[in-house]
RNA sequence: GGAGGGGUGUCCGAAUUGGCAAGGAGCCGGUCUUGAAAACCGGUGAAACCGCAAGGUGGUGCGGGUUCGAAUCCCGCCCCCUCCGCCA
């Protein structure tokens, strides 16, 4: 959610702002006329409250006085009849107003590249080169198949396309993974784990921006519950509503969850293998910050992502998004892309961004400087990292020419000491 | 799921025969002090909104209703606690 107040006095920039997004300004004016009308509707009603508070209370002093009240009671009566339907008007309009306020983007931050798409994203950093092999590298699904570490057909069969299951050091390697993550945001970056649940109420979606907009892309339970396509919701949502000190930030997280996505609008993308799934591991980083120092803490999470990749030795860059392919939520976004041997290209595998108090607005999430007034704090939060995408990077960056997977050297603890992942055919 | 109790600010907590939401803690300033603490005095302390301002609207878990006027009365819902039932 945009600050309003500013919105108002600066209109024009709020335009150009969302023009270098490529969002359609309509939704803009609507949305200052609406204001307007607000405004002017509150006023009204405001003066007509005032003159029969004042009255009211001239009502109970006379009673008290034991004189009579009835000629004055019918005058007021008039008022009051008129004051519900100012505010039913009133109450139309602020609902349509805020209804509509949550599907205005948040503006980029200056430092964002012009752009239209990704291919205008900016790459920032490159680290070590693409892996070089003497033989064809195969891509992770023939791999996983030959070492029957991962089955695709029995994921589609008792669930749908874009399941999978993972078997035998299949499933192992994932869960080094996770831990693995974890261990190093926790004692290695500071970070306080947290363990949340997997489904949201609306509120709570709302709160981080998944609400309204993209309700295509989320599953909806019973009882008004959602199923997470992040652990940035629940968890950036546990400070909703509340007023924390100043000295307790910044709050740092680090949470395992399950990912759930419909992926309603990627129909043909990515059809195979595990890089796109309806359900899929990530290890997220969430921070709560002070506003003057969010954009430090940002370059700090993306090197705390970025440093999985290196300790499990994964070359990688990291490209900073446009104003066009920004997401809605986001100020500033950078995205890790992890090199894929079988498609020849990056990946993404990590997106950080900086939310500034686009969701604390949303969520109601603010800070006490001192005895000051609450002040909205920013929100950040990074992939750290995407965990089916990892153990992809790893299969075919670790792969020899035999079939077989080495185990990156820092997975091997988390892995029973397994140095090599040969094929096992436990089940078949 | 059933029965009972509860939800008031940053925190504690009063007011429920309808009539401006007590009091305290905290916080800020001052007096005193070498400094601090304590004490005392004053201020502040309820989201949010409207207004250039003065000021106003609003505000007692949420949403409605009755009334000139609702924390208080009525209806619906949510959450927490205790007990019962069920359950990993």
């Amino acid at each position: 959610m945009l600050d309003w107040k500013w919105v108002r006095e600066n209109p024009e920039l709020a335009e150009t702002s969302l023009q270098k997004r490529g969002f359609d300004t309509g939704l803009l004016q609507e949305l200052l006329e609406l204001d307007q009308k607000r405004r002017a509707i509150q006023q009204e009603a405001d003066v007509l409250k005032q003159k029969k508070n004042e009255v009211s209370r001239a009502i109970g002093q006379l009673k008290q006085e034991g004189k009579d009240i009835t000629e004055i009671q019918k005058e007021v009566q008039g008022i009051s009849t008129r004051i519900k339907e100012i505010d039913s008007q009133l109450k139309a309009i602020s609902s349509e107003w805020t209804e509509k306020l949550l599907w205005l983007p948040n503006l980029p931050h200056f430092s964002v590249p012009l752009g239209k798409d990704e291919g205008d994203n900016q790459e920032v950093k490159r680290w070590r080169e693409p892996t070089q092999f003497d033989f064809d590298p195969l891509p992770h699904w023939d791999l996983g198949e030959g070492l029957d570490i991962i089955d695709f057909q029995r994921g589609v069969k008792i669930a749908s396309s874009r399941f999978a299951v993972l078997k035998g050091a299949g499933a192992k390697l994932e869960r080094a993974l996770i831990s693995f993550m974890l261990d190093v945001h926790l004692e290695k970056h500071g970070y306080w784990e947290v363990f949340p649940p997997f489904l949201v109420n609306a509120e709570t979606m709302t709160g981080t921006g998944q609400l309204p907009k993209f309700k295509d892309e989320l599953y909806c339970c019973q009882d008004d519950l959602y199923l997470i396509p992040t652990a940035e919701v629940p968890v950036t949502n546990l400070h909703a509503g509340e007023i924390l000190l100043e000295e307790e930030l910044p709050l740092r997280y680090v949470a395992y969850s399950a990912c759930f996505r419909r992926e309603a609008g990627s129909h043909g993308r990515d059809v195979r293998g595990l890089i796109r799934q309806h359900q899929f591991n990530k290890v997220e980083l969430v921070k709560i910050t002070h506003p003057e120092r969010s954009y430090e803490e940002l370059e700090f999470l993306l090197l705390d992502a970025e440093e999985i990749l290196q300790l499990l030795n994964l070359p990688y860059r990291v490209v900073i998004l446009c104003t066009g392919d920004l997401g809605f939520s986001a100020a500033k976004t950078y995205d890790i892309e992890v090199w894929l041997p079988s498609e020849g290209r990056y990946r993404e595998i990590s997106s950080c961004s900086n939310f500034e108090t686009f969701q604390a607005r949303r969520a109601n999430i603010r800070f006490r400087k001192g005895s000051g007034k609450p002040e909205f704090v920013h929100t950040l939060n990074g992939s750290g990292l995407a965990v089916g995408r990892t153990l992809v990077a790893v299969l075919e960056n670790y792969q020899q020419a035999d079939g077989t997977v080495v185990v990156p050297e820092v997975l091997r603890p988390y892995m029973g000491g397994m140095e090599i992942i040969t094929p096992q055919f436990e089940v078949k």
